[in-house]
Formats: C-alpha cells, sequence, structure tokens
RNA sequence: GCCCCCGUAGCUCAAUUGGAAAGAGCGACGGACUUCUAAUCCGUCGGUUGCAGGUUCGAGUCCUGCCGGGGGCGCCA
C-alpha cells in the first residue's frame, strides 16, 4: 500500500535527520486537492520532543524526502504550521485501478482484523407485544450492516434475536386482549392500538391471560420475523427468553454468582453486589421476595449462555435508547459472572421520531414499520437508516421522504450501479470486449472525473476498517453516495464507448467502470441495499 | 436531582476521531439532453458549529460550567 510506502519513507528520512520517529507514522489525505495527494502531520507532534520548530523540522524532512522520493511521489511541499505533503503522480491512482480490479469484489477492503474472533451481535429483539416500529428498522438496519461490516473485517459473526416470550408482559398482552374480547376497556398498563383489537378479534382460545398472551405473542413474533425477512435481515439464531427459564440456567446463574461472593439476600430478596463493577447502583435484585426472578437473573443467565456456555469471544449488543436502563446493570453482571470487561459491547440507537409525533407503543399511535417498507421499499428504508449514525435522533418527515422518494439517495447510488451495467449491455451489444489489464493502458486515465472515481475507491479499504473498528457502519453508506456522486460526474463527461473515443480509452475506461461497480457492490452489499442492473 | 445521547446552512444529515479555508442532499435561483438512461450533470445563494471559558502548534471534535432537546433512572420487562 502507498501509504505503508510513504510512512516507511517519512520514518527512515526522520531517523537520518537524527529525529525519533513516533510510534505510528500518521497518513492521511488532505480535505483539499492544494494540500496534495497524501499528507503527514509528523513535523508537528514530534517537534517539542525533538526540540525543534515544527516548520523548521518540516522542511528538513521534505528535503530529505526530496532528494530520494517515494515510488509515485512527484513532490514534497511543506504547508500551514508544519505539514509535510505529498503530491503523486497519477500512476498511484492506476495502481488502485489494478489492486480493485485483482482482488475484486470478494477481496478488495477486506481486512483480517478480527483473526477468526467469535462475535456476537444481538440487535432488535424487540418484545412480541405488538409489530415492530420504525425505529426497530434502524437499530436492525445498524445491526445487520455491522454484522457485515465485522465478517469483511475477519470476524466469525452469529446474529442473534433474543425472543423475550416470557414475563409480566405476555400476561399483560393477554389481559388486554381478553379485555377487549368482553368488551371491558383495556387495563392502563396494558396494550392498546389496532393490533391487539386485531388480535383479540381473531382469538378464541380459553379465558386465561397467559395462554391468551401466549398465543399473541406467537402471532406477533410471526409478523415480526416477516418484516425483518422484507427488510432483507436474517438471523442466525432466534433465542427465547422461555428456554433460559424453564431450564436451570438462571439458578445455576445465581449459584455461580454467589460461589464468587456476589450474592446476598436483604428484605426477603436475593441481590447481587455490583459496586465493584462499575454499577452506580451498588446492588440489584436477582430474585424478588415473591420468589420470581428479575428480568436482570435472566438476562444474565442468557449472557452467562453466551460467554461461558456458547463461547463468544465477544458479544455486541444492539439496543434502542429506550432500553439504556439496563446496561449499568448488564455490564456489571456480566463482569461479575468473571467475563473480562469489554467483551461485552453495547451500542445504544437513539429514538427515531416522527413530525406526526412520538413512537410508543403503549399508546398505540406509532407508525409501523411493516408500512414504511410497504411504502418506500427496504432499500430506501435502510439506507435512510444508514446515512445517519447510532448517536442522532433521526426526526423522519414522512411526507416529504414520501414525496420525494424518487429523488432519495438510494435510487441515486443504485442508478450509478444501473448505468454502469447499461454500459455493459452496450459494449457487448457492440462485441467490444475488455482485454486482459496488462494490454491496457491506464496511464490514458487522467482525466480529473476518472481520478475521482480512482480516489474514492482508493479508500474503500480505510473507510470499512474505520466503520468495524468504530461499529460506524454508516460511514460506508457516506463512501458509497460519494462513489456513486463521483461516478456520476465522470458518466457525465467521460464517454466510454463511441466515436470520438480511441479504443485504447474506450479499453481503459471499461476497467475504470468495472472497479467502479466493484466498489459499489461492495459498499451496497455491506449496507444490504441491492444493486440493480437496470432501473 | 443523577446518568447516557444530541445541538453544525431554511430543512434532513456528514465531517478521515485533534488537522489546513466545516461538506453533501433537499428546498430556492440560473444553466446543460443528436451518442452508454437528464432518476443525471454544472453554477449561484446559504455558517459566530447553542453560549462562555479552558487544554495546544491547531478544537465542530477533548475538559469544565451554563442553555435547549431526546432517552433512562422499579423487588416492571
Amino acid at each position: 500500500m502507498i501509504r505503508d510506502v510513504l510512512a516507511e519513507a517519512v520514518r527512515s528520512a526522520l531517523v537520518g535527520l537524527g529525529v525519533q520517529p513516533p510510534g505510528a507514522v500518521e497518513l492521511e489525505r488532505p480535505a483539499r486537492r492544494e494540500h496534495g495527494d497524501w499528507s503527514t502531520n509528523v513535523a508537528l507532534t514530534v517537534a517539542k520532543a525533538a526540540g525543534r520548530k515544527p516548520r523548521e523540522l518540516a522542511d528538513a524532512l521534505a528535503a530529505r524526502l526530496q532528494a530520494a522520493p517515494p515510488t509515485h511521489v512527484s513532490a514534497v511541499e511543506v504547508a500551514g504550521p508544519g505539514f509535510v505533503n505529498f503530491r503523486l503522480r497519477d500512476s498511484w491512482l492506476h495502481d488502485i485501478l489494478g489492486d480493485v480490479v485483482e482482488q475484486g469484489e470478494d477481496r478488495y477492503g477486506r481486512h483480517d482484523l478480527g483473526a477468526a474472533e467469535r462475535v456476537q451481535v444481538e440487535f432488535v429483539s424487540a418484545n412480541p407485544t405488538g409489530p415492530l416500529h420504525v425505529g426497530n428498522g434502524w437499530w436492525g438496519s445498524y445491526g445487520d450492516a455491522l454484522a457485515r461490516v465485522l465478517i469483511r473485517c475477519g470476524y466469525q459473526v452469529s446474529r442473534e434475536y433474543y425472543v423475550n416470550d416470557t414475563g409480566g408482559q405476555i400476561r399483560s398482552l393477554g389481559e388486554s386482549l381478553l379485555a377487549i374480547r368482553r368488551g371491558a376497556p383495556v387495563p392502563e398498563s396494558g396494550y392498546q392500538g389496532a393490533y391487539v383489537a386485531e388480535l383479540a378479534r381473531a382469538y378464541n382460545g380459553p379465558d386465561d391471560e397467559v395462554a391468551a398472551g401466549r398465543w399473541a405473542a406467537e402471532r406477533n413474533l410471526a409478523d415480526i420475523r416477516e418484516t425483518l425477512a422484507a427488510m432483507g435481515i436474517e438471523f442466525d439464531e432466534w433465542f427465547s427468553q422461555a428456554s433460559i427459564e424453564e431450564s436451570d440456567a438462571v439458578a445455576e446463574t445465581i449459584a455461580l454468582l454467589r460461589e464468587r461472593g456476589l450474592v446476598f439476600e436483604d428484605d426477603g430478596a436475593v441481590w447481587l453486589r455490583t459496586a465493584d463493577f462499575g454499577d452506580p447502583r451498588e446492588r440489584r435484585v436477582l430474585v424478588k421476595s415473591d420468589g420470581e426472578f428479575t428480568y436482570l437473573a435472566g438476562d444474565l443467565a442468557y449472557h452467562r449462555d453466551k460467554f461461558l456456555v456458547r463461547g463468544y469471544d465477544r458479544v455486541i449488543d444492539v439496543f434502542g435508547a429506550d432500553h439504556q436502563g439496563q446496561v449499568d446493570s448488564l455490564l456489571a453482571g456480566v463482569e461479575a459472572l468473571g467475563v473480562e470487561r469489554g467483551r461485552l459491547e453495547i451500542e445504544i440507537g437513539q429514538m427515531v421520531s416522527l413530525v406526526s409525533g412520538k413512537m410508543s407503543k403503549r399508546a398505540g399511535n406509532f407508525v409501523p414499520l411493516r408500512d414504511l417498507i410497504d411504502d418506500l421499499g427496504p432499500d430506501v428504508t435502510r439506507l435512510l437508516s444508514l446515512l445517519t449514525s447510532l448517536d442522532s435522533a433521526p426526526l423522519l418527515d414522512l411526507d416529504k421522504v414520501r414525496a420525494t422518494s424518487h429523488e432519495s439517495p438510494v435510487y441515486y447510488v443504485q442508478m450509478a450501479h444501473a448505468r454502469i451495467a447499461g454500459i455493459g449491455r452496450t459494449a457487448r451489444d457492440r462485441a467490444i470486449d475488455r482485454l486482459p489489464l496488462e494490454q491496457v493502458d491506464l496511464s490514458l486515465l487522467v482525466h480529473e472525473r476518472e481520478l475521482e472515481v480512482l480516489r474514492s475507491l482508493s479508500e474503500l479499504p480505510d473507510v470499512v476498517l474505520g466503520a468495524c473498528v468504530d461499529r460506524a457502519p454508516h460511514r460506508v453508506a457516506t463512501w458509497v453516495r460519494e462513489l456513486a456522486d463521483r461516478f456520476h460526474g465522470f458518466y457525465h463527461d467521460c464517454w466510454v464507448i463511441g466515436e470520438g473515443v480511441s479504443p485504447e480509452l474506450t479499453q481503459a475506461r471499461l476497467w475504470l467502470v468495472e472497479a467502479a461497480r466493484i466498489g459499489l457492490a461492495i459498499g451496497l452489499g455491506l449496507l444490504g441495499v441491492h444493486a440493480p442492473e437496470r432501473m
């Protein structure tokens, strides 16, 4: 990689100047073209330790690098407070093109960071007390895209959905159903909304809250599976909470905690001492005074199963902000089980709001995810959610999204891919075959539009890695849109096939188009968005 | 009251995790179709990054304090 070449050159130049180089020489792509193709701030960072002025050190460094320029480098310049900027010949981008097509869709932008570490990503896990809402779709897109990014970075990933198919909420759901059936008002703490009434109408089972609740939960879960499938989200495992509670897992988990001297009794309840594990509350109930396990007890049993039974090296739980209250106790409890801190990560997705009002499952005025998918299609729904960071609480104006859906970023990106396919069809129609890359003169690619496409492609490996390390798949979405943007510019200004384009240039551009196709396919694949051949 | 997230162009969001002169899309205005799809491209307008301090070569980004918004603080799940 060019970065390594430059870093090594900088390192040895520093040594030559009698300056101790830092652990890692940082090389970045300047935001502005005037600042060259690559840049290092190393003169700024080591100046103080070296007892030299940044600018003066940068000058000396640049002079040394200029004297024996690394591959592709045409000029080394000093700018600003002491940045050393590298200007590269276009050949470095032609090499990128070669890398992309040689490694292809399967290998370009792939990393072995994970070293086959086994990671479980648990996401959605919405309670089967009703249909999924828009927020579930957003966090679901996130979880699925994160899983894809992790896989591309060498992790062995399993996607899991924790089905909360037990406990008071199921009973409460059953109560609501039965109340509606006998024409009574739904209890205050119950579930409202049209879907409950519909379920009540369909239910003809016994007059028992739990039975009715279970029946409704099953119906809801089927609906949830179907909705997720419509979005292209597949899980490797649907893990039932009931299966945990019906086994001895909870009791075993408490026994393990007791062995570790962290369990005590008070007020007729059984408690876990969490103070030493970063929990501000210091203690949590595991067994209520009525003898029932708490949700936390079940959750810890579940996480014990993840780490200690199934042996995942790392678990990433994706929660909505409405479950933030679980975070401290869960992190503390898992550590109390003897799982090193850091192996459990919890990502919190902020609430999605709609201009028409907030979503609340109990109030029953939410927009079901299903409606959004039917309305916009899965691709729009996914890309829309993946264009924003998990930390921002998005505001969706449904009318506006619907009205402008034909000019959404999705179609913009997909059209770039379709245009590429269109070029392929034209080439086939005119019997133009791509020659082997070695026989093609890539140095003909000098148009700014062509170079911009290649610059984007050169960034993909870094983007994927950054998205993985920071658990931020939305960066892939941002990147894909940029690549599409540059491709459209190229498409507009640079004809590939036809009169006025020499056969040699057509060949070079056909390979450029192929590289762009590979980049788009990789990016869209990581996002779970289709890459259509035509629109 | 305490904890988490956020505050960036009229609107919706980015910003290589501390880099140089903060970028896109939508909206507004003005241009470009005889050739691979104009679902596209080009240009213009638009900013005290909520406010005030601090850290340093350098802050939208880190620290402190305010202001504002969202979420969370059960022997519910």
